[in-house]
DNA sequence: CGGTGCTTTGAGCATACTCAACATCAGTGG
DNA sequence: CCACTGATGTTGAGTATGCTCAAAGCACCG
């Protein structure tokens, strides 16, 4: 009953933006190939040569950067929609992987330059792109660099309750299909203390976690208090 | 001798990839408008109507999100060249002030995106600028969410190093002309750990600081090893 | 010179990390 | 169908790191 199903929710979701904007590519679908990933399967490497741009039919993927010592950077979560490989010039900035299974369509980064400088609503819809992600970058800058852990969490849950609600969906039933160590990778924090805020929050009765992956808003105002830096929030929650 | 002057070097600099790139404008300049800013002027309010769009000619701009409890994040530090207000699209993303005296160009966002979609020079070099921010955000994102306070430091240097070297200044002369408080603000840090940072590469013979806002790099091998994480840098340079 | 604001240094402390044990869940094969 | 197993998540105890608070040192400016 409470178990929350993102395939058969999908299933019934209206065309995500990108179908409906399908006009704005401008012929360039005629040099698209799109390809069905598995979870953990990886879409392109840090270092590759960036011929090729992704759009993100369906499915969740992540983006990060990696350390040689082994750290990493979950720079962002791509849902359908969005777009993969803007950040570059030459070489790909980030990995990227399929976090459920995905379906990521392809076009070549020379066809796309190409007819974006001709077809300005390409262009526009390019542009669009790389500046949302542009200013999610920066939010994630302030979380990072001055959010505390559970300010983290609780915006992390908000942006993903805003999402569903964006999509039609219950902005209260949350799924989660990314690990711990993904989300502490995203949020810059270690799984314990992920885990120790997810807790927190259960605890003060804030949400609901039938299971680690599933949660289940209970009160989004004040979910909205401790995202926005009202910490004290808990202790009346409490 | 030593003393780094911004002003002077900037009069004898080539002219900046802006200024040479103008012919990309297609015709934006009729309506642009140009300002100088002195030192601690504000350009922008996060929040604003975001209607404008801002070249920053000469000077240095800081980029910065505040929470309403005082908390700062600076997203970004813009140099000559650099584009402002992509990150949005009706609100300005940011707040933005002078750091040094700079000159700033101003054009209307509607104008912008008008004549981006007639001329795709404009448009490209719009989409080239938003992709450079996106990946100089992507790698603050990794700096702040995994490196130590002594490999923020040392980044935010090599940097500064990076930058004066393609301007064709000398590598090894930074002039930093923000206060640490600036400076521990976009490195998710306090200014007591950033003055310990700097303090620590001092005595260990990486750096020499004639003046807190001078920086003569006197091993800039072992500060990028530094900044890519190997922290026994400082054991071995010491 | 004497202030004022910024930077550096020091001491103590809180917070998030490390390491370790335990719990839970999903998948597998008896 | 249930027990086993490995992977993932949670909880606990102790610690290190970066923060807070406080004082002293320095530049810059009248």
């Amino acid at each position: 009953m409470l178990q929350i199903n993102q395939a058969s929710v999908a299933a019934r979701r209206p065309l995500p933006s990108l179908a409906q904007e399908d006009p704005e590519l401008g012929g360039l679908e005629a040099y698209m190939s799109t390809r069905r990933y598995q979870p953990r399967e990886r879409v392109c490497d840090q270092g590759d040569r960036a011929d090729v741009v992704y759009f993100v039919k369906r499915g969740l993927l992540k983006a990060y950067k990696a350390t040689p010592d082994g750290r990493r950077q979950i720079v962002g979560f791509l849902h359908e929609g969005d777009i993969l490989g803007l950040a570059c010039e030459d070489e790909q900035a980030c990995s990227a992987e399929a976090v459920t299974e995905a379906v990521v369509a392809r076009a070549p980064r020379a066809r796309l330059e190409q007819i974006a400088a001709r077809s300005a609503p390409l262009g526009s819809k390019l542009l669009r792109a790389a500046r949302s992600e542009l200013a999610r970058a920066q939010e994630q800058m302030l979380l990072l660099g001055r959010m505390s852990p559970l300010e983290r969490v609780a915006s992390l849950l908000l942006r993903f309750s805003d999402a569903a609600d964006s999509r039609g969906e219950d902005p209260r039933r949350l799924a989660l299909p990314m690990s711990r160590l993904d989300i502490a990778d995203h949020l810059g924090l270690t799984i314990e203390t992920v885990s120790r805020c997810f807790t927190k929050l259960r605890k003060g009765r804030i949400i609901d976690l039938p299971r680690a992956s599933d949660v289940v808003v209970r009160n989004l105002d004040r979910l909205a208090e401790l995202a926005a830096g009202d910490e004290d929030g808990m202790a009346r929650a409490a």
